[in-house]
RNA sequence: GGCCUCGUCGUCUAAUGGUUAGGACGCCGCUCUUUCAAGGCGGCAAUACGGGUUCGAUUCCCGUCGAGGUCACCA
């Protein structure tokens, strides 16, 4: 039994897409499952369109993804190699030499290498969706080179996956019309067929292919608005394929034991970004605090350093935020009373005091003052509801709805904000002095 | 249009000849909180349609419809 040969051959004629990750990906998890070798391709015959910079990007981003390989191949150092294939099968009768005037430039004559086609039917075998035919009469002798020298695609493909021994082809869905002739190819070449799995394509809103046109489809994107590479390797790994039970959660580790041709989906899977926030704030809430501040800090955008509050206010961070990115827009929105005293408005100070008047909301406030004198200069949140609450309850004894009428203005005080965490929770975290400061203001507000 | 592929809740999907068709995301409600968020509990929601085969079809077969892919001297 042959050892397993997969690769990941990605054109570096644009950024990382999202369904190159997951190709990629797929052809990763197959091959360490099987035990098998990975080998990474640039795929750049098109030297008008391809750019080292992609290709940089691409391989930064796969490993960011934690996606490796054990061979590095490029295909516009192989040319000699494709040359003299191109030579061996026009040798033996199998393509010939066509001049033909040029497509781009009708006034300059071209000498493109064709393919005999042998117009037959191709049948094969797909992992995923069983027998496939091909009528290859409507392709007609087609072309393989530019020139003798310049193989295209199809041809380079073929002869790299002939020396270099993959045994699976593990790719896009709108591959398949492709596979017949390369096919051919590896007819007229002599080679081995190997196993071919054609994937579901990852849809956009409308059902379409997703494109650049659908939204974010770089992995880089996402890695900038502060997703996990776990979170999106997990997420892709689930768009077209599942373990058989209802198993969610899995690292790349996990994936590699589980994953099978078997539990690859036949239709096309719609991207859907809730899911994957959902999915990646449930990784942003394994990672310790300590981990969660430090990835914070890494997904800054520019060097500003963050308040030392920012780190205490982590816990509150992970119930609240589902990307890194949403992460640093609380610090700067929502909780940004943590780091700066906030305005207040004396109206919504007296939101909840009804009837009773403000007499009655300022000697709440100033209850607290009192209380929060026994308190040390930094408590937990719970110690602060300890020695707040039953200043709450008291009022609340005393009038109905006294326990509210009491809450929200301290809250209120502490926040600037209609909506934040609780009262408790804020005061620890600005500590005695700063929350008494406030809670003074409130009252100032209230007596004048 | 030719050729190819696909068709289970809105989305990702499980079950496959016999289940009240299950889970997840989202949505809605309740509950905790007299603010949010998180949490807990519950709910709405699907086998595209029409024929067969069968005691019984989501599952097997045929057709219809629908969706997507692909038709390069790009990859």
């Amino acid at each position: 039994m042959n050892r397993v040969v997969t690769r990941i051959p990605p054109s570096p004629t644009g950024r990382l897409h999202i369904g190159t990750a997951r190709t990629a990906l797929f052809n990763y998890l197959f091959a360490r499952h099987a035990g098998g070798k990975v080998i990474f391709r640039s795929e750049d015959t098109d030297r008008a369109r391809s750019k080292k910079e992609y290709e940089d990007e691409i391989i930064e981003g796969l490993h960011w993804l934690g996606i490796g390989w054990d061979e590095f191949a490029r295909q516009s150092e192989r040319t000699a190699r494709y040359t003299e294939l191109l030579e061996k099968v026009i040798a033996e009768g199998k393509a010939y030499v066509s001049k033909e005037l040029a497509k781009d430039d009708p006034e300059r004559e071209v000498e493109v290498v064709r393919l005999k086609n042998p117009g037959k039917e191709v049948v094969f075998e797909d992992l995923v969706r069983g027998p496939i035919n091909t009528h290859t009469g409507e392709l007609g002798d087609f072309v393989i080179a530019r020139s003798r020298t310049d193989a295209l695609y199809h041809f380079a493909v073929v002869v790299d996956d002939m020396d270099g021994g993959v045994t699976h082809i593990i790719r896009g869905e709108d591959h398949i019309p492709n596979t017949a002739r390369q096919i051919l190819i590896q007819e007229a070449l002599g080679a081995e067929r190997p196993q071919y799995a054609h994937l579901p394509l990852i849809l956009d809103e409308k059902r379409a292919k997703l494109s650049k046109r659908s939204g974010a489809t770089s992995v880089m994107d996402y890695r900038a608005e502060g997703f996990l590479p776990e979170a999106l390797v997990n997420y892709l790994a689930l768009l077209g394929w599942n373990p058989g039970d209802e198993r969610e959660d899995f690292s790349l580790t996990e994936l590699v034991g589980a994953f099978s041709v078997e539990g690859i989906q036949k239709s096309g899977a719609a991207w859907n970004r809730e899911k994957l926030l959902s999915v990646n704030q449930r990784w942003m809430r394994k990672l310790s605090d300590d981990q969660f501040f430090a990835a914070l800090e890494a997904s800054r955008p520019d060097a500003t350093e963050l308040a030392s509050v920012a780190r205490r206010a982590v816990p509150l961070l992970k119930e609240r935020a589902r990307t890194f990115g949403e992460a640093r827009a609380l610090l700067s929105g929502e909780l940004a009373c943590l780091f700066a005293a906030p305005e207040l408005s004396r109206e919504t100070l007296r939101a909840k005091e009804g009837e009773r008047g403000t007499a009655f909301t300022k000697a709440g406030l100033e209850a607290v003052l009192h209380a929060a004198e026994a308190l040390p200069e930094s408590p937990d949140a719970e110690t602060a509801k300890a020695a707040l609450m039953p200043l709450a309850d008291a009022e609340e004894a005393k009038e109905k709805g006294g326990r509210g009428a009491m809450l929200w203005p301290l809250r209120y005080a502490l926040s600037g904000q209609e909506r934040s965490p609780d009262p408790f929770t804020l005061f620890a975290l600005l500590g005695r002095e700063e929350s008494s400061a406030r809670v003074k203001k409130a009252i100032a507000i209230l007596g004048a």
